[in-house]
DNA sequence: AGCACGCCGACT
DNA sequence: GTCGGCGTGCTC
C-alpha cells in the first residue's frame, strides 16, 4: 500500500501520511475520509507520495468522496497563502472547505442546483467612450485566459458597475465559466443583487458569514459543480473551489474590511490578485478612491488604470464646505454647528434627505463622575467604557464587558453625577431630535443594524422616504444609492486622523470622500458640510478641492521617505499572555535574539496600542524590511527553534493594517 | 487548535 | 490516599 499525504482542513496542521488501500483510487486533489485522533475527518490528497516512515502509526484512507477534485491551481493558491501569511496550510484549506456538514449527508449529489443562466439579451445600454475603453481592455485577457489587473477608478455614480456588468455578460454568454464579485462585508445587500437580477435574469449566488450551514452547503456544492455562474461574496468567498473561474471583481477595493484581522490574517484584495495570477484570469479593482498601494502599482505599470471621470447622466459632484468648530461652535456646547443646522433645515423643508456621519458608536465614548472624577473603565482591557443609552449600559468595545446604568457614583456615592464626554451617534440623534422635533430620524450602527436583513430593512425605509435624517457610523459610507439624499454632514472629520497608524490619513480621506459621495446622486446638487477643528489640515483641504491625486502623491512621498509600505514591507508580531512581566520579558528576549541584518530592522517591543484585552497583556514587535526582501524567510529563520512558553501566544501579521 | 498525558495542592 | 489544576506535546 503506497503512502500519500493528506491535508486536513484543521487549524495549525501540515499534511499527514496515510496509506492508500488497493481498493480505493485517489489522486492529488481528491476528497477522502480519514481517521485523525480517533475521529473521522475529510481531507484532501495533497501529495501522491509520502516520505513519512513510521509504518506503525500510519492509518488507511477510509474512502474517497465522489466530488470534483480540488484543482491544482487552488492547491497552489492554498500553499502560497499559507507561506505568505505564515500559517499552516491546514488553516487555509479550512477556508476552502468551511463546512464539514457537506460530507455528513449520505448523498453528496443531493443539492438544489442553481438554474442555468438565461442571459437577458444584449442590453441596449449605451456605454460612454470611457466605459467602452475599459471593457475593451479586458476582453482579450478574458477570452485568452490571461492574467491582467485592471484598476477602475471613477467617482461614485460614474458607471463602474456598467463596465463590469458588460464583462460579466461576456463570461455568462459562454457555456461555462464563473465570475466572482468580492464586496466589503456590509454591502452584500439587495441593491447590487437587484441590479444583477434585473440585468442578467439570474440571482447571483451569495457567500458571507451570515449564511446558515444548509445554505453554505448548497452554495458550496453549486460552486464546486459549476452551477453557480455568478458569485457575490465577502472576502471569505475568495477561497471557494470554483470549477471554472474566469474573472474576479473587487468592488470598493480600497475598503479596509478586505483585511481579515482574526484567525488567519490576510488582505483579500491582494490575495485575490494572486489567485487571479495563478488561475491566469483577469481581475478588476474598482473604487472611487483607489488605495495608495493600488495607485503605486499603477505607477509601476503592474496594474492598468482606467479612469471614469464624469458622473453618469445628470448627477454632478457635491460641493463641500468646511466648518471650523473652534470658537463660536465650540462655545455653544453642541456637536452640530449653526451652519449645519441651517442646511438641515433646508433639506427638511424641501422634503429631501440628509446623512449625518460620525464614526463612533453609542452615546458618549467616556463617562465620568462630575463630583469625584471617577471614570468608567473596562476591568479586562485598557479602554474606557462607552456609554450606550439605548442599551442602558456602559460597554467595552474590545471585549464586550458591560455594566448596567446606575444612578450613584461607585466611589463618591453621589446621585446623578455622571457627565458624558464627547459625542457618539446616539447623542447626535438626541441633538437632532431636540433641534428638529418633527424630523424622522434613524440610527445606522452595528448596534441597531446587526444583520443583512436589518440593513435591507433600513435601506428600504430610506428609499421609501420614511426617513428624513440618517445618523450613522461608517456603515452608511458603503455603496448604497439613495436618490433623495442631498446633504451629508460630517460631525467630526478629525476623528480618524488620531491613532497614528500609517494608513490613518488615507483611510480618513477615503471614508470621508466615500460618505460625501452619498450626496446628490441624481439631478439635485449635493452638499457636504465638514466639521473640523483643523480646517488647515491638508487632508481636510484636499477633500474640499477634490484634488485627490495631489493628496495621494504627498502620501506616497511620505511613505517613501520612511520606507513604509508600499516601499517597504511590514510584519507585526503580537505577544500576549496573562502575566504582564513574563510577556514583556519574552518579547524583549525575542528582539534580543533577532538576527542582525542590514535590510531588515526589528523595532520594539512596545505595549500594543490597546495594551490589555480580555485580561491579556499585549506587546508588539514591528519588523520592517526592504521591498525586495522576504520578510517571511527572515521571521522563520528567527523564530525557528524558539519555543514560547505555553502561557504566551505569538501571532504574526504580515502587512498589518491596524496597530491594536 | 484540541485533547491527552503528566506531575504537584486541598479534599473524603 | 485521590480528584483535578492546567503546563507540554503530539496528532499520520
Amino acid at each position: 500500500m503506497p503512502n500519500i499525504e493528506i491535508l486536513l482542513p484543521k487549524l495549525q496542521t501540515n499534511s499527514f501520511a496515510y496509506s492508500l488501500p488497493q481498493n480505493i483510487q485517489a489522486n492529488k486533489g481528491d476528497f477522502v475520509q480519514v481517521t485523525f485522533r480517533k475521529q473521522e475527518f475529510v481531507g484532501i490528497v495533497w501529495q501522491e507520495y509520502s516520505e513519512y516512515l513510521d509504518q506503525e502509526k500510519i492509518k488507511p484512507v477510509l474512502k474517497r468522496y465522489d466530488l470534483p477534485p480540488l484543482k491544482k491551481e487552488l492547491m497552489e493558491f492554498v500553499d502560497w497563502v499559507a507561506e505568505y501569511t505564515m500559517n499552516a496550510p491546514g488553516s487555509i484549506l479550512k477556508m476552502v472547505i468551511p463546512i464539514q456538514s457537506v460530507f455528513k449527508e449520505k448523498s453528496l449529489s443531493k443539492f438544489i442546483p442553481i438554474e442555468p443562466a438565461s442571459i437577458v439579451p444584449a442590453s441596449s445600454i449605451n456605454l460612454s467612450e470611457e466605459q467602452q475603453v475599459a471593457v475593451n481592455k479586458l476582453k482579450e485577457p478574458l477570452d485568452n485566459k490571461d492574467h491582467k489587473v485592471l484598476v477602475l477608478e471613477g467617482v461614485t455614480g460614474s458607471g463602474k458597475t456598467e463596465v463590469y456588468f458588460e464583462l460579466i455578460e461576456q463570461v455568462l454568454k459562454e457555456k461555462s465559466g464563473q465570475v466572482l464579485i468580492l464586496l466589503p462585508e456590509i454591502s452584500l445587500t439587495s441593491q447590487l443583487i437587484q441590479r444583477i437580477t434585473k440585468r442578467f435574469g439570474i440571482e447571483p449566488a451569495r457567500w458571507h458569514s451570515d449564511l446558515t450551514d444548509k445554505e453554505k452547503r448548497n452554495t458550496w456544492l453549486n460552486i464546486a459543480y459549476g452551477g453557480a455562474r455568478l458569485i457575490v461574496g465577502a472576502r471569505s468567498a475568495l477561497f471557494l473551489p470554483y470549477s471554472d473561474l474566469r474573472l474576479i471583481i473587487i468592488d470598493e477595493e480600497h475598503d479596509s474590511s478586505f483585511k481579515q484581522e482574526e484567525g488567519v490574517t490576510y488582505q483579500a484584495r491582494d490575495m485575490a490578485v494572486v489567485r487571479a495570477y495563478i488561475e491566469k484570469i483577469p481581475i478588476i479593482l474598482s473604487s472611487a478612491t483607489p488605495s495608495l498601494e493600488t495607485i503605486y502599482n499603477v505607477n509601476k505599470k503592474k496594474y492598468e488604470l482606467v479612469t471614469l471621470a464624469s458622473r453618469f447622466g445628470e448627477a454632478t459632484l457635491p460641493t463641500s464646505v468646511i466648518v471650523d468648530m473652534k470658537g463660536d461652535n465650540a462655545r455653544k456646547k453642541k456637536f452640530i454647528s449653526a451652519e449645519l443646522v441651517d442646511e438641515l433645515k433646508d433639506v427638511l423643508e424641501q422634503g429631501k434627505q440628509a446623512i449625518l456621519f460620525l464614526n463612533r458608536r453609542g452615546y458618549a465614548p467616556l463617562t465620568l463622575c462630575g463630583e469625584c472624577g471617577y471614570r468608567f473603565a473596562c476591568p479586562n482591557c485598557s479602554t474606557w467604557l462607552v456609554e450606550h443609552r439605548s442599551l442602558s449600559c456602559h460597554q467595552c468595545h474590545q471585549c464586550g464587558y458591560s455594566v448596567n446604568f446606575k444612578s450613584k457614583c461607585p466611589t463618591c456615592h453621589k446621585e446623578n453625577s455622571f457627565v458624558p464626554c464627547g459625542p457618539g451617534v446616539e447623542r447626535i440623534e438626541e441633538e437632532v431630535k431636540y433641534t428638529f422635533p418633527d424630523a424622522r430620524t434613524i440610527l445606522m450602527t452595528r448596534d441597531t443594524v446587526n444583520s443583512i436583513q436589518a440593513v435591507e430593512n433600513i435601506i428600504n425605509q430610506i428609499l421609501d422616504g420614511k426617513v428624513d435624517i440618517i445618523i450613522g457610523t461608517q456603515m452608511i459610507a458603503k455603496g448604497h444609492h439613495f436618490p433623495k439624499i442631498t446633504l451629508v454632514g460630517i460631525i467630526d472629520a478629525d476623528l480618524g486622523l488620531l491613532g497614528g497608524d500609517l494608513r490613518a490619513a488615507e483611510r480618513t480621506y477615503q471614508l470621508l470622500s466615500q460618505v460625501s459621495g452619498r450626496a446628490g446622486r441624481e439631478k439635485d446638487k449635493g452638499k457636504v458640510v465638514i466639521q473640523t477643528f483643523n480646517p488647515e489640515n491638508p487632508i481636510i483641504q484636499s477633500l474640499v478641492t477634490g484634488e485627490r491625486r495631489s493628496f495621494l502623491e504627498q502620501e506616497i512621498m511620505g511613505r517613501k521617505m520612511v520606507h513604509m509600505p508600499p516601499f517597504g514591507k511590514l510584519a507585526s508580531i503580537v505577544i500576549s499572555g496573562f502575566n504582564d512581566e513574563k510577556v514583556a520579558e519574552f518579547a524583549r528576549f525575542l528582539v534580543k535574539i533577532s538576527p542582525v541584518s542590514n535590510t531588515i530592522s526589528v523595532l520594539g517591543p512596545v505595549p500594543a496600542l490597546i495594551s490589555r484585552i480580555k485580561n491579556k497583556f499585549r506587546y508588539r514587535i514591528l519588523v520592517k524590511a526592504e521591498r525586495n526582501i522576504s520578510i517571511q524567510k527572515y521571521i522563520n529563520y528567527w523564530l525557528d527553534g524558539v519555543k514560547a512558553p505555553g502561557s504566551i501566544k505569538l501571532k504574526v501579521d504580515i502587512d498589518p493594517y491596524n496597530f491594536f
